[in-house]
DNA sequence: CCCTTTGATGTTAGCGTTTACATCCTTGCC
DNA sequence: GGCAAGGATGTAAACGCTAACATCAAAGGG
């Protein structure tokens, strides 16, 4: 296996100086017309493939944007993914996804790696982070823009939405429908930060009704949550039969619970009222349907990486963004 | 913001070589261990961070791995994304992933900018790619791996399994179980090549059996397949509703249909019988649960790292590797 | 006690590209 | 027709690191 050729290599090739070939390649370059398509032909000819690595080194722009979710298998993170990627590729960057597992020592891991590969700029999921993870990202000398989350004390940027106050929605909803008995389910597990803010917010929302709110049930760790939602949906009964109302953490969560519900014979919404969260395609499917509020995660992800381009370009100010979730009610909630 | 310290800076505060800086970065460099220790104490006050595109450059080594999947937000790819990233990550490489969305297109484009990146293997879902992607995987110069399939003509490695074969569990499964009238839900969106194979072995399967296998409804592309499948469950009836089984693409096709069939008072699986393919959690919760296929994603995953791995230390003879995916009967197909 | 061995450190050059500047040849205008 | 302006191309150096080799001191053996 003979080394790949170089633009040295081209140039040789094409008759011309290693410049001209550079030239050739990049979009707004003069170049002669006819010597552009002269030079990039010779270049498929000898198979020659442009060495990010170099033209990184030289000109100290790598074209990277690291960003950082907690999972890849979650439709409302990889939304954001999705939009953060299609736009910022557009525009010539390349995404550095790296997942955390919802583990703050891992994110940290992840971001020194990602670092060392000189990002310019650095999307992370939420805003709750390792001391030396804030202090590498408060370093890091590019913009950094924390989603998903409205943080007390944010590093940088930050596009997201106040997950507690969200809760708010949901509660009145109910409250509206006439329920008064309304537990929560999950935000007990520490590495879903977002879901203890939820939980938070449930409570503060309860109080504002004058409701008591000491209908809580955990679900553990984000993972296999429709699984843990079947679970805690007995645990739930068996603590408070009573319960009217149930706000789940997630509508994955949700949906385990509805199916428990189904399992036993329950009624929903006749007997208890079912609300999720996330706006996941299985709400809109299930049956009942869920209502669910809508993070409205590719509205983060655009305006992130319009907020990024915005940043690289001119730094001129420019503000966090607030995002506004919606409620979707659905049939789960309505009798 | 001024320029970051580079091993220049840091050496000269060490009062050392920038020869010695390198090594001390390093695992197994010759270092005295009390000079490694105040290098580093020393590099920290200075907030060095490595730069891995430089070191990348001058060793001919990138570190990375090229990965495309088609989507994100699919637990399937995800965990096997997931194994590849912990067993890699492990052995020092990073993983560049990327998501093509079904689309060969982008999958080529997806290929064109990672190789800029050098990486050092490539591994790629699917065994089908435009005629340019795969040329530029032949002359890659590096190790590439194709996953999630049994190509007719490979790449380079193939670490899969044949989606059209596994269709016989199903269909021996079904059959065994008395059914005959066997419907198959998908596999018509061109791009979704797994899906078509599956519903290639499905015909393979009933001929197999001396069954008529004409009812086929397709679900289109890959996207919202659970809305996909509860919209593709009314064609169903509307056109075979004698159909005594219905075999989905995936599991979340699989319930949407049932969801569709739950609300139209059609009992599963009493009236028909339903199966999927994925073992996706909801499989393992929905009412009834779901018969489905374990592809084995984390160990396409693990050992598809396992033969990178391989393959950049001693380039030996290594075979390909074959998975079996595994049945899994549930309730949706035993009366 | 000298010479070899070993481990720790230094020196030089270069990985493949681009920045910055210089050079050359057109083109247009008075 | 001469001269300024601008477009096309070339030259030299540098980006931050490591491979390869050289050097030096300390340790060990006869």
């Amino acid at each position: 296996m003979k080394r790949s050729p170089t633009m040295k290599d081209v140039a040789h090739a094409a008759g011309v100086s290693v410049m001209t070939v550079s030239r050739a390649f990049k979009q707004d370059a003069s170049v002669g017309e006819k010597t552009r398509q002269m030079i990039r032909e010779k270049a498929d000819e000898l198979g020659y493939v442009f060495d990010a690595t170099a033209a990184n080194l030289r000109s100290q722009r790598s074209d990277f944007v690291a960003v950082t979710i907690p999972s890849l298998n979650n439709a409302n993170f990889a939304a954001t993914v999705v939009a953060l990627t299609g736009k910022l590729s557009q525009e010539g960057y390349q995404v550095l996804l790296g997942h955390t597992n919802y583990d703050m020592m891992r994110e940290e891991e992840l971001i020194g790696q990602f670092l060392r590969r000189r990002p310019e700029a650095i999307i992370v999921t939420g805003g709750r982070h390792t001391e030396r993870a804030r202090q590498m990202l408060k370093n890091a000398g590019v913009p950094v823009i924390e989603t998903w989350d409205i943080p007390p004390n944010p590093i940088g940027h930050v596009v997201g939405f106040s997950n507690a106050d969200t809760m708010q929605l949901l509660v009145d909803h109910l409250v509206g429908l006439g329920r008064k008995r309304i537990a929560f389910m999950g935000g007990d597990s520490e590495s879903d930060t977002r879901g203890q803010d939820r939980r938070d917010g449930f409570l503060t929302a309860m109080a504002g009704h004058g409701l008591r709110a000491d209908r809580l049930v955990g679900s553990g760790a984000p993972q296999k949550p429709m699984q843990k939602g079947a679970t805690a949906m007995g645990d739930l009964l068996a603590r408070f039969s009573d319960t009217d109302a149930v706000i789940c953490v997630s509508d994955l969560v949700g949906f385990g619970a509805l199916s428990e519900c189904q399992r036993r014979g329950i009624a929903v919404p006749d007997q208890i009222a079912m609300a999720g969260f996330g706006a996941y395609d299985i709400a809109e499917v299930c049956v009942p349907r869920l209502t669910t509020i809508d993070p409205k995660p590719t509205e983060i992800g655009e305006t992130a990486a319009g907020l990024v381009l915005q940043l690289l370009s001119n730094s001129n100010a420019v503000s966090d963004k607030i995002i506004a979730p919606a409620l979707i009610p659905a049939q789960s909630t309505s009798a």
